[in-house]
This record gives C-alpha cells, sequence and structure tokens, in this order.
DNA sequence: TTGTAGGCGAGCTGCCGACAA
DNA sequence: TTGTCGGCAGCTCGCCTACAA
C-alpha cells in the first residue's frame, strides 16, 4: 500500500484510465516507439547525441505493472519490454493471445463529471441513481431516512468513507459526511471526473480522473505534446497531473532498447498522448494496407467528459514521415488527415495508421489540393495518367486475425467499415482537443517547435490549396447517412457501382501492373531520377506474407509501398472513392450558375426542403475559415469553396445532425469536368 | 514577478539564505568544483560514462540570478560562469573587487523561528519589540489600541497584509488578521522561520526559511548528501525543500565547464552542502597552506536555529583526496578532521580547506594514532625523520589580501587566529548536523555509500588508533583561555618558546631543506620509488607567486606538498604545536604515576584548585568515547586516554569553558620521553 | 432524476487578556 | 519581553429542504 511500485487493481486502473486505453498483456508482443515514447515525456528529447535508433521495436512484455501517482492519483504503468530478435515477428499466436484479454469482464463501474454543487457547495455528492443502485451497497429503503455509510477504497488502498443517504423531495442519493474531506485532500473541482467501482472481491473502489486543466500557460497537442510547462505554482495539479515521465528515462530506455536490452517504460495514459507500445498485431494489421491520400476513415476519441466514445471521420490528406530526419522510415503518425470537423480536431494533424480504422472497402478519390509539400514525394504536374481505370489502390486488411489472401474478395457478410474495429482501441480523448484552441500563436517555445512537424506540413498543405485553386471545381459531398451505403454497395457481389460506374477494387488489380504502370509513365516523361526513386519503393501490391521483407530497420515488415501509393494518389486522376457509413457525394459545382440552382441540386440529393436549407448551408474556404453561404458572389463561392455544411435540426442549438459536405477542387488537366460531371475522368 | 527567472532583491535572499552564504560577485573569479556540484544534487550523479574531469575549474562569474522557488520560496542562485584559461590565474585586482562586496550595508531585517503558538494557535504571531520597532513602520502609539495594517511583499512580489496591534497587558506586539492565511499559505510550521526586512527603497518584505526537517525517511550529512529521497507525500516538502539541482543538470555543466563553454550552476544555499563555486582567492590562500594532521581550526557554522553563527574547534586527522578514484587530485574535502566536540559533528568527516581557518601559528603536534589508511600515500614506518627539528612546517597566509612573502614573520598586530577570519563565511548550518543522528545504519542504499568516503576513512582511523596504541605516551593540553596565548607569543618577535624549547615557524626553514632532508632520508634508507613517490610532492615550502606551477589539472596551482606534509606528520616525531587561543600544553601521562600526581600537574598548569577538579576532568579514549577520570586503573587510563577534558564552572549545566586536552600518544622510537618531556624530540 | 439556492445550526477560527517564564 | 492558555464571538462549513430544469 506504501510501497509505491505496488500494482493496483487493474480493473479499479482500467476504469481511472479511461475506456479507449488499453495496455498490452504480459507475454504479448508489441512494437515500441521510441519516437512515441519522446512524445510521451512533453518535453524535449535531445536525440542529437544518440545514435541512428530504429523507429520501432519488437518486444516481449515481459511484466506491466498498473500504478498510481502517490501524489495526484493519476494512473499509470509501468511496462517491461524485452526487444526480441526479427526471427520473432511470427505474430499468428499472440494474435490470439492478446485477443484473449478482450474476453476479461469489465466490473460494475460508474463515472461522474463534478458539477459545481459536487464541487463547491455544501459538501454534498449527488449520487447519480444508477450509481447508488448498481454500485453501492444494497441500501435499506425501509429506514427514514435510509442511510448507509459508504467505504471505498482508492488507488493507494487507504479507506474513505463517505455518509450515503437518500432523502429530500423528491427522493435523491447524496454523498453528504466524507465527501468534502474527499474532495479537498483530492483536490478535486467541478470538471473531474470520481469512479466508482464495485471489484469482483465485492469491494467498492473510489478513484479520480482530472479533468485535463485548460489554462492560460498549458496547452495540449495531439499533434505532439499536450503541456507546455511553465513554472507557477497556479498549474503545479497541472504539472504533477500528467506527463511525468522525463526525457532522460526516455532515451535510458530507448538506448536499452536499441542494445536488445530489458527496458521499462512508463506510460501515463491520461496525458494525452498516443500509446507508444502498441499491439505488434494491430500495427502489422494497419502497415498490410497501402495507405494513400484520400482514403476516408474514421477515428475514436474520448468524449469530453471522458464518459464515451466519439468516431470522427477524416480523410488522409497524405502520407509521410512525420520527422524524415529524425525518424525516417517511421509509421508513427505516418498519416496526414483532415477532419470533416476541423474544428474539434484541429490540432490532430497526424495520425498513426493503427489509430484508425478505414470507413470503406472502396478506393478513395484524391484530394487533388493537397499535394505533398516535399519534393521528394511528389511527381511531376504534368505525368499524366491511364484514363483505363487501372491504377493502384490500396489493399484492405483491416483485421488482423483475417490475413488477407490474395485476390480476396469482399463478402456482404463482412460490412464494410466495421472490420479492424480493434483499432478502435487506440485514441485519445475529445476534450484534449479543446485544448488545443490555446495551441496557437506564440506559446511554444522555438526549441520545441520541431515537435509539431505536422503542423509545419498542413501550413505546407494550406499553401498548396491556395495555389491550386484553379478553375475547375468538383464538390464532394459526404453524408453521415449510413443508408445510401446500401443503394450503392449491396449490388453486384465484387464489384461496386457508383453513379453507375464499375469501381475495380485493388484485389482486382495485378501488382505488376501497377508499378509497371508507374514506371513506364516515369520514363516516358523523361524524369529518370525522380521516378527511379519512387519506384523503388514500388514493390507487389499484394504482400507476400511467407517471405517477409526485411530490409526495413529492426526488421520490421510492412508495406513499403506507401510511397508509391502516395505518388499514385498525388496525380489527379485518381480522385473517386466511395465512403462507407458516410457516403460520399459529390458535387460539381461549375456546373452550377447560382445560390439558387445550388439549393435545388441539395434538396434533390439530401430530400430535404429547400427552405429548411436557408441559413443553415455553411462552407469552408481554401484557409478552412467557416462561412454562411451567401455572404458573397457565387462565383466567388464557387472557386473557395472546399467543403459544404448543412446543420439540419435548427431548432436546437447546433446539436443537431449534421451532414457534411465536402467541396474539392480539380487541378487536373481535364478538359470539359462541367460536361462530363464528377466521374467524367472515367469515362 | 511571475518570471521565474527575475531575480529578486539580493538583500532579502541573502536574508533568507542566512548569514552564512556568500555569493560570488559578477565578474570576480571562482573555482567551480565540479565534486560539489554533483554533491549538491543530493543524489548520485554517474559519471561512469565522462571523461576523466579537473577536480576545480577557474572560471568568471558572469552573471548570478537570485532566485526563488515557485512553490516553496526557497531561495537560490543560477551563476553563470566561464571557464578561463589556466593563464588568467592571477587574482591580485580580484581579491579586491571581491572584497567590495563585503563593504555593501546589510539592511534593517530580522528572523524569528516560529514558536508552536505563532504557528499553530489563533493565528497570531508574537513579533518581538525589536523587529516592530526598527524593521516595520512606525506605530502611532497614542492611539487605543495602537494598530496598522503592515504590507509585506515576499520573494516572488506577492503582498501580504497583516494587522499590527500593540496590546495586552503587559503590552506586546501581535500579528493578528492576514497571518493565518500566510501561516496556511505558505505551509509554515512551528520552527520555520520568517525573515522581515526594510529594503533600501523602504519596502518591506517578508521571506521564510524553512527548518530541516527532520523525519525517519530523510537524512542530513554534510559529509556526503543530506536527503535521502523516499516517495511519500508526506515528506513532499523536504523534497520540494531542498536539493532541486537533478544529476543531468551537474552532468551537463560539468560537460560544459571541462569543454571551457559557459554554463550555469544552480546552488541551493539551504540545502547543507557546501557552495562549489569558491572565491579563487580564497581557495588559492587556503591551498597555500601546507596542511597536515595535527592542525588545529575552527569552523564556522550557523546555529540551530540560523540566528547566529558558532565556532567549533577541531584537529586534521588526516590530509587526504576523499574520492582519490573519481576525483584526484582534488582539495575539495581534503582535510579528515577530528572535533573538540564530536558528538555535534559527527557527520562533518572531512571539510575542504577554504572553510576552516587555523587556530594557530603554529605548528602542530601529529596525532600520531591516525596514520592513514591508504598505502599509496603512506611513507614506510620505518622511514625515521631528522631529529634536528628541521622538518617541513606549513606556510601561513589565511588571507588572501596579505601576499604571504618569503619569509615573512607573524607581527604582533596581526592577532594570530584572526587571520583569515573570511573562512568564515563558508559554512553551514548546526541545524543540519543534528538532522545526522539519524544517518547512521542501513538507510543508505549500498549504491549511494560511495558518496560518504570519510566515512571509510576515518572507520580505518579507528582501526589504527587501535592498533597503535604502544606504551609511550605523551600528553597534550589544550586550553581554550587566550591570556596564555600572550605568555609564549609576546616574546621575542620572530620566535615562539614552548615550556623553553625554541619553536621554529616554518618561515625560518629554507624549503630547499625541507625536500632535500626528505629525499636524502629517503634514499637513506634504501627505497627510492616510494619516496621518488612522494618527494616530487615536495616542492617548494614557500610558494613562489610569479611563477605558479601548472602541472596540475585544470592549471590550478596550490600546494602540492601536502603529501609530503602529511608523510612527515606520520611519523612519530613531528608532534609539538602551539595552538593559538586555546594554547596547547603537552603533557606526557607515562612521567606520571597516579591519578594523584595528574591533579596536582594540571592543578599547576592551569592554576586552577584540586577540588574544582574532581568529577570535572574527563578524559576521551583511543576510540573517542568520553569517560569519568578515575574509572579505571590509572595504568590503565594512562595508555589509552588521547584528549583530557576539564569541565570548569560546574554550577552551571554544561554551559561553561572547557578545557580540552589532548592527549597523544607516541609510537615513535625515542628511548626516552619520560626523562626528555614532550619537547625532547628537539634536543 | 438531478443541479442549484438558501436556511440554519454546529463547530471551528481567530482575537483577546490573563498569566507565567 | 514574549510564549501559551482559556474565553468567547463571529463566521464558515456543511446538512438540509425547496424549487427548477
Amino acid at each position: 500500500m506504501k510501497d509505491p511500485e505496488k500494482s493496483l487493481d487493474p480493473q479499479l486502473w482500467h476504469a481511472c484510465a479511461g475506456s479507449m486505453v488499453q495496455i498490452p498483456r504480459v507475454n504479448s508482443k508489441v512494437f515500441y516507439f521510441p519516437q512515441g515514447h519522446a512524445e510521451h515525456s512533453l518535453s524535449f528529447v535531445d536525440f542529437s547525441s544518440s545514435p541512428q535508433i530504429p523507429p520501432l521495436i519488437l518486444c516481449q512484455v515481459a511484466d506491466v505493472k498498473f500504478l498510481a501517482d502517490a501524489e495526484t492519483d493519476e494512473v499509470y504503468v509501468k511496462i517491461m519490454l524485452i526487444p526480441l530478435p526479427n526471427s520473432e515477428l511470427d505474430l499468428e499466436g499472440d494474435a490470439l493471445l492478446t485477443d484473449g484479454s478482450n474476453t476479461v469482464e469489465k466490473p460494475a463501474s460508474f463515472a461522474k463529471t463534478l458539477t459545481q454543487s459536487d464541487a463547491n457547495n455544501g459538501g454534498g455528492f449527488s449520487v447519480p441513481r444508477y450509481c447508488a443502485e448498481t454500485i453501492f451497497p444494497r441500501l435499506d429503503y425501509t429506514a427514514d431516512p435510509p442511510v448507509q455509510t459508504v467505504i471505498a477504497k482508492d488507488v493507494h488502498g487507504d479507506i474513505w468513507k463517505f455518509r450515503h443517504i437518500y432523502r429530500g423531495t423528491p427522493r435523491r442519493h447524496l454523498l453528504t459526511t466524507g465527501w468534502s474531506t474527499f474532495v479537498n485532500q483530492k483536490k478535486l473541482v467541478a470538471g473531474d471526473s470520481i469512479v466508482f467501482l464495485r471489484a469482483e472481491n465485492g469491494e467498492l473502489c473510489v478513484g479520480i480522473r482530472r479533468a485535463k486543466r485548460e489554462n492560460g500557460s498549458s496547452v495540449g497537442s495531439y499533434g505532439g505534446f499536450s503541456t507546455f510547462l511553465r513554472e507557477d505554482a497556479s498549474n503545479k495539479m497541472m504539472r504533477n497531473g500528467t506527463g511525468k515521465v522525463r526525457p532522460e528515462a526516455v532515451l535510458e530506455a530507448i538506448a536499452l532498447a536499441a542494445g536488445g536490452q530489458p527496458f521499462e517504460a512508463s506510460f501515463y495514459p491520461r496525458a494525452s498522448t498516443p500509446e507508444f507500445c502498441v499491439q505488434a498485431t494491430a500495427v502489422r494489421a494497419a502497415m498490410r494496407t497501402r495507405w494513400c491520400s484520400g482514403m476516408r476513415f474514421k477515428m475514436a476519441f474520448e468524449t469530453e467528459d471522458s464518459s464515451r466514445i466519439s468516431w470522427f471521420m477524416g480523410t488522409v490528406s497524405s502520407v509521410q514521415f512525420s520527422d524524415p530526419f529524425l525518424w525516417p522510415n517511421s509509421p508513427w503518425r505516418l498519416l496526414q488527415v483532415m477532419w470533416d470537423e476541423p474544428d474539434l480536431l484541429q490540432n490532430v494533424k497526424c495520425v498513426s495508421p493503427w489509430l484508425v480504422e478505414l470507413a470503406s472497402n472502396m478506393p478513395a478519390i484524391d484530394l487533388s489540393p493537397f499535394s505533398p509539400p516535399r519534393k521528394k514525394l511528389r511527381i511531376p504536374d504534368h505525368l499524366d495518367f491511364p484514363l483505363d481505370g487501372q491504377f493502384p489502390m490500396p489493399s484492405f486488411s483491416g483485421n488482423p486475425l483475417v490475413p488477407s489472401s490474395p485476390l480476396r474478395c469482399f463478402s456482404d457478410s463482412v460490412p464494410a467499415g466495421i472490420q479492424g474495429a480493434r483499432h478502435a482501441q487506440y485514441g485519445l480523448s475529445l476534450s484534449d482537443l479543446h485544448l488545443n484552441n490555446k495551441l496557437q500563436s506564440g506559446l511554444f517555445l522555438p526549441g520545441l517547435q520541431r515537435f509539431d512537424p505536422c503542423t509545419r506540413i498542413s501550413d505546407g498543405i494550406m499553401m498548396a490549396s491556395h495555389t491550386n485553386n484553379k478553375d475547375n471545381l468538383s464538390c464532394l459531398l459526404t453524408m453521415g447517412n449510413s443508408s445510401q451505403k446500401e443503394k450503392s454497395g449491396n449490388g453486384k457481389r465484387n464489384q461496386f457501382l457508383l453513379f453507375g460506374q464499375l469501381i475495380l477494387t485493388e484485389q482486382q488489380l495485378s501488382s505488376e501492373t501497377v508499378s509497371e504502370v508507374i514506371t513506364r509513365k516515369s520514363s516516358i516523361d523523361g524524369i529518370s531520377d525522380k521516378t527511379k526513386d519512387s519506384s523503388d519503393c514500388s514493390g507487389s501490391a499484394l504482400e507476400n506474407q511467407s517471405s517477409p521483407e526485411k530490409s526495413l530497420t529492426a526488421g520490421f515488415l510492412w508495406n513499403r509501398d506507401y510511397r508509391t501509393t502516395e505518388l499514385c494518389m498525388d496525380t489527379s486522376h485518381c480522385k473517386v472513392f466511395l465512403e462507407s457509413e458516410d457516403i460520399g457525394q459529390t458535387l460539381d459545382l461549375s456546373v452550377l450558375g447560382s445560390y439558387e440552382e445550388l439549393y435545388r441540386k441539395l434538396a434533390n440529393m439530401f430530400g430535404v426542403e429547400r427552405s429548411e436549407m436557408l441559413g443553415h448551408v455553411l462552407y469552408q474556404d481554401a484557409t478552412s475559415a467557416v462561412k454562411q453561404i451567401g455572404d458573397e458572389p457565387f462565383s466567388a463561392f464557387m472557386k473557395t469553396a472546399k467543403r459544404l455544411m448543412i446543420r439540419m435540426d435548427s431548432g436546437n442549438d447546433g446539436v443537431g445532425r449534421q451532414w457534411l459536405t465536402t467541396i474539392q477542387t480539380a487541378k487536373s488537366g481535364l478538359d470539359g469536368p462541367s460536361k462530363r460531371g464528377p466521374l467524367g475522368i472515367f469515362a
């Protein structure tokens, strides 16, 4: 109990850590990401004197200690890891073992975010009825009033007593005596959460989850680090609250890991940075996908009050190393993303592939304004692409338990977009993202800016989209409505039709074709160096699992084709995709001549009354600024609009459903998009 | 104010730091001691991967920031240091510059240690009259009752208001309203101190000095490190209170320093470790002394309540490198010492030369039982020493402002023992030492024991003193009475007489003679390697200031003769010294046959009545155990007694004067010490 | 069902002189 | 001169019901 290294009840630990957190089991295999570890330390880790470090290291989990900070009660884990030789990469058995952990039953627990009254006023706590009835000991309602003393153990094993009374008109459950002591000792404030949990042995446990405090001197950032420390007594709780991993500890761990020595790493699940020890099966599965820009995905986040999980839709804007200088070849935060709701997620600019779940089995349309900022990865603008539909598309194998077999086709029994749902286990909370509103401007130390490579990159994207705004506009509408998916997806078994056009899946293309096409096209254009550079990454579109690639650092095999894929998606021809749950609909604004026509078109597309839409259609321009439709001439709107958004359920204050409409400018050399419509490129 | 790097008022800073603390001025030259810096971090500093580091590095002070911890208000300095090339060792101008800082007037300030009533009871603070009348604003005594609001700024510039009232019978000054808020916010407890200071601009300032908390899991140790950290919320204040310097910061500073780069070092004056940036003049002056065992010195410590300074007397037991493996040739903690009051200072086992002040200008008698434990530094037992009195003695130049000139003699106008009083500025507090009572036993981690080399060494000494107790005893009496000094010191100008024997000062010996004697004697004894080893350290007894020695690491010159000196003192012939303030008198116990004779002798020597002594003569045996005279047969007493102590003023409870009597066993090959008396070796 | 406001009583905080060291 | 004690007044803490969302 007084031993700070004493593991606490894993169930209480998980209840405090939040529903998104998944800790690998002992003996399972994980990939350790030094880059993620450094990020988790929330401070500058100086690798300048370190040798080149593999971006990911396969390890066996030797031990997991579920711990809690003695001062703040913040939960964390200490994971003992043993680096494995590359030959141990066979994860078949491991996947099964790991999955077994999911079958452990969750104990009855309840979390409540403290209200002002809970935290400030006369020392009482309103117990939600559900909590009182399912978590607390049975109360004798025949007494008048019904009272009992609730005894709960905290993460340190310390015992807290609360007077639990059922009184008032109407009757309600309250904690009175003992509560304010608890609040004061634990330094709880409104917004913090309390977790009650009935352990397997029947004991009642109590844990706390502190709110991510939003104060001027601290910022949270999923895109790099969450807490910028300033020496100020006022944010002591913040300092103590998260991010205890010191840079030296990271360097030590990395040094040991790189040397093949066992090492220890602490992970604070509430620190708002992604897990840096990831189940090897999950990583391998994620990297089996050939990621490319334009792919639609969803990603799970904890809601702001940590009570639920929200899914957010997004589009891969580019696929590139987040830090090619320090961590070349690292899949960590490989995907640069654009969110359908960028306001909420504005600081999540790149994510790791295993955190997202592909939203569709269909090829994605290229978001052509988003050309990658780095010359190295770009294909020349004038490189034309085959118009026969035979271009490379990503392979999908979201579920690590289902090995992707060559030419395997999707069956109707596996709903698209549900595959790979396990990915959802890794994620972040929404409140972290809200914190990021303060992230902008000059709060970063110059020396720390290197931690936010994504910001820099997306700036580049913004620049590109400005300069690439040509006259040809096509508009893609996505709708948060899964019913339409059936319409297009349930037709022929191995084919997808979009607006009458046959869409081929990657499995319907041979890999040879892909690389040949690229190589041939490159040499035709006479820019052999650059294409050599890219063609040597093209490899095979379908991974040969029996002979894993061994050339990558740390012996990890994953699909190195993504660069090729990226090249492909960069060209303006690869721009059609079909969404799963949220069907994307493309709207070519250039065929419309006025707002009136736009409203009519939208009304037709979604079956909503024109009157319902008035004043509720918003759009984003290339700078991501959200504007109201009608504020400027239609011609100007048409040129700058990138995405449309129709707010429904206007009676409510914005909580209603939102349909998102993504408008995409086309920069292709197509000569008559307005005549052929958005899918004309397939003609 | 909110900038944690903002320097606070230096006067307030000093008031909080304590009277012993002296911070070097900007542009002055200091020696930076990496070893001391590591010690100051209070934790293990891993030098295993560091290259050999110079033990001291001459630096110029580029900047000094007087700071205070945002949480605890603990004051500390950040010193920016620029390493200097060895050629810049000329300190003449520097000494003047530095001394100028002493002329800055101290502002009116008052410190009070909080009583129980101040800290606990009804929120009031008893203001000592002196403080209220000299520090606080003038109070209008015509009012009834006289009240005012005292406004004071703390170290952060935060303003505190206190109701100051003069009331009660009898009248007294009290702080009421506002006081308990202050106590709570600053988390003050009884024993902590508050400092009120009237700044030069008239503003009232308030600072705090926290008591060194004595709790089970923390130990203080001047001899190594003070705080052994245990993860426990209860001693958080302790953890935050002192010792913020992290090992990595030390390593970084040392790396920069060794590379000649500017670097920064933080020093927490209340952390109970000695300053590791020491005025270069002070170090040079201290090292100009040829330290050897047996030398008597005094050293200043802060009293337990930090209000005053106490001087403690001690004897150098040996002179050796405190950590010859990690820090060979380092003068840091060069002196191993025995204290006259070992109970209070039991953990101060080795000190740096610049911290102590020689108690006499006279040569010291060797405490021969203390032979150095390390073979390397020892000279063979059978190496006989010249009996003509021409052996090396330390040179004295305690005051860096008074360059020691060759053959300079002591003048009557400079009282011996006052020279070098500036040394008193570096020191420690008594309360640190009291803490050390808990230091013993198994509180140390095995890995940390290397930090206490002195402990190991003094163990060795104890062993040696046991085995070396031979039959020949001589007894040296020292008396804490300066009047007797005159008796021997005011006679002939350049000579000292002790019991009729002429004592030659070092200046009266030529250095050539010294080294020649040693070399000659060595080769006579036919052990040329070992003596070469020592003779190459003998150098010149009088330092040649115009041509500094350059062979030492970091180009520092100091008297490397101490090894030779040590060798000299190890032999049983060098055993006469005369103390300054506390005149040493040698008493040969072997000439006495009974306690009766002893009493008679002592009565004669000090002019005290025999009856006054009865029951008040204590002695220490070789194990330093203090015993009462008469408890064992005189023959046994005579063999083991090392030091006699006569307690006078018996009516008082031990606060009275003490006369110390050091008994020295002689292990020399003298054939008739009893016939020649203690000074017979000069015959 | 549960968050907040206000009543109100108990207990604690903190100011006071008395007394003593 | 100043540390500590007990008295006591006022105020805050915290339990409660009422009311509203």
